[in-house]
DNA sequence: CTTGACTCTCCAGCCAACTGGAGAGTTTAA
DNA sequence: TTAAACTCTCCAGTTGGCTGGAGAGTCAAG
């Protein structure tokens, strides 16, 4: 078993170790998330087993919120020799703000629903050129 | 000028009267929101001035939060002849709940951020098998 | 009658993050 | 050696709500 003593790992075994599909892991590496070690003779792909960590790590972020797009940038800086800690703190500070507009926004619209709903008429005449006579008060 | 004779409007005037792009009133056609009175000999739509209220009615809907999906729902039953009324109170108020629910999520996320930024650490080694130290603590 | 504005259909793509399936080839344990 | 299990590539589809463009046809004013 030439695979197990190199510590390479087959894609099946990436996927039971990680919890991520396989065909996700296959996608991963089509837009540059991960990479292969090297292939078999028979194109199997080979993992170094580093590639759980990693795998784990995306999980991770995503996890937090972060798009591939992100988590990529991310890997990016660790791919260069770098720990991508502050680039994560930055990222990590940014989604709080955006988490904070959304809520805002959520509590705005939960505002007018439920403003709608107090003046909300059970015995409202059709009206003509109205479809719920309700939202157009 | 025939159309404006039996009071029908070409898709150019709904969609100038209504805010709504001409695309994308054909795509409600497509998916059964509205309908198109008839047509000119050369293929022309021709809609009845009630198609204003209708994607007024649609964009406000979705303001709301409402998929075209249970739009749908709504003017199905308008179109039977009935005040769709109750039925959009009743999404309403799943609205607010969904809303509820989104925002219970935000926060709880929101708060994992908040708890890792609070522990963050600037000078953290690089641990082997460790893409960024201050996610595994 | 011509010209310019308008509209038609059909196909295709966008966003993100996958997921499914066909059909073929590979590996491994018995 | 054989059969089961695994993997390969390639293509296409999913969700939702549109949007763009090509190429052709139509309408209305002058």
């Amino acid at each position: 078993m030439a695979v197990r003593e190199k510590g390479l790992l087959k894609i099946g075994e990436v996927a039971i170790q990680s919890g991520v599909p396989i065909k996700t892991i296959r996608y991963y590496e089509q837009i540059g998330l991960v990479k292969t070690a090297e292939r078999t003779e028979g194109k199997f792909r080979l993992f170094e087993v580093g590639i759980i960590t990693r795998l784990v790590f995306i999980k991770r972020l995503q996890s937090l919120g972060f798009s591939l797009q992100e988590i990529g940038e991310c890997l990016a800086i660790y791919d260069r020799g770098n720990i991508p800690c502050d680039r994560i703190q930055e990222k990590l500070e940014q989604q709080v703000t955006k988490i904070d507009r959304r809520i805002v926004e959520l509590k705005r619209l939960r505002q007018e629903l439920t403003d709608l709903l107090q003046h909300w008429s059970t015995s409202l005449d059709k009206k003509p050129g109205t479809i719920c006579p309700n939202l157009e008060l």
